[in-house]
DNA sequence: AATATGTTTCAGTAAATACTGAAAGTTCAG
DNA sequence: CTGAACTTTCAGTATTTACTGAAACATATT
């Protein structure tokens, strides 16, 4: 059989093992940015049992991160007629994966600090003098950062690519 | 002795408390968030015997943490004249604190994610067919996608905090 | 209904990460 | 040089997080 490894299947057994190890120091979890590596270098949508074939992992292990790669949207489900597998495909687009991350993170990490910040700024609206009052300030200019800083994600993650660019390049101009 | 606990430091200590979970979503250890958001919201610098008393926590971990700090730049050593201790401080200022976790967050994580990508593309660059070409052009995509993110970046963090609101209300219009 | 083909769950275990506390190191004052 | 005041290190331990593999579950096929 005329089965030689493509040559740039080394480089993609690179970038999946690196990818892996930058997740970590993200906070992502290894296998789950493996996965995700190698499906956004995937020919064609790939099942289970072949990712737990190319990354030498257990079921369980590949079953749990590909349905929370499924749950940030970095992947989906493909399904092919006569056959009852599941398939993973991977977005490969990159202002696409960019726009799913910035809405994942913004829902799971910033929404959740705007809260508590408003929170505490409330329990201390009545302090008017002293350390009581700084702490209730440094509350609010937090907020208000983050909460502008949204806004402006949302601008920027409602545009088209094209459009994105442009107003991007003239800031560089 | 007059001592009530003054009633905003309740609710900095739910602050506290809280932005060290939020932190573990992110990545960042517990610890170091709960000093970062104790030293952000401190009327007074502290020492790392007021930090461990305030966090119930020992001396090593209070020291590795402050220190790590202190290398991310979001707190520094400042001394009193005639004490010997170290006092910590944190930035205060939104803006300041934004810059400064940018530049990290770019050195650390962006930079070597896009030094692979150019690895991974150099080694594939005579690939011109087929799933080999898909890769290489991938990472290529990646890596333009990326490096641009930086450029716009290291504009947005070279502007004073008026001139970067200014633009983006522009954005915002 | 029985079997085949998948998916999901989860108790037990392994691995990674964070923390403690005490000892060693450093610097300064007398 | 000696002791006091403070900082740093690190071996041992605790906690958290990730992973395995097998059993339970679900659904389609005969």
């Amino acid at each position: 059989m005329s089965n030689e490894r493509p040559p740039w299947e080394k480089a993609r057994e690179e970038f999946v093992a690196q990818w892996g190890s930058l997740g970590t120091q993200w906070g992502i979890n290894r296998t789950m940015a493996m996965i995700h590596a190698l499906l956004m270098t995937a020919p064609q949508p790939m099942c289970t049992d072949e990712v737990m074939e190319k990354l030498q992992i257990s079921r369980g292990n590949a079953h749990t991160n590909l349905k929370d790669l499924v749950s940030w949207n970095l992947i989906r489900i493909v399904t092919k007629k006569g056959d009852r597998k599941e398939y993973f495909e991977a977005e490969k687009d990159v202002w696409k994966i960019f726009i799913t991350i910035s809405k994942e993170r913004k829902r799971r990490e910033i929404e959740p600090a705007i809260h508590l910040l408003r929170d505490c700024a409330a329990q201390t609206k009545d302090e008017t003098t002293g350390p009581g009052r700084d702490f209730h300030q440094q509350m609010k200019d937090l907020d208000e950062f983050l909460s502008f800083g949204v806004k402006v994600g949302d601008t920027v993650i409602s545009m088209k690519h094209a459009s994105a660019l442009q107003w991007a390049m003239r800031l560089l101009g």
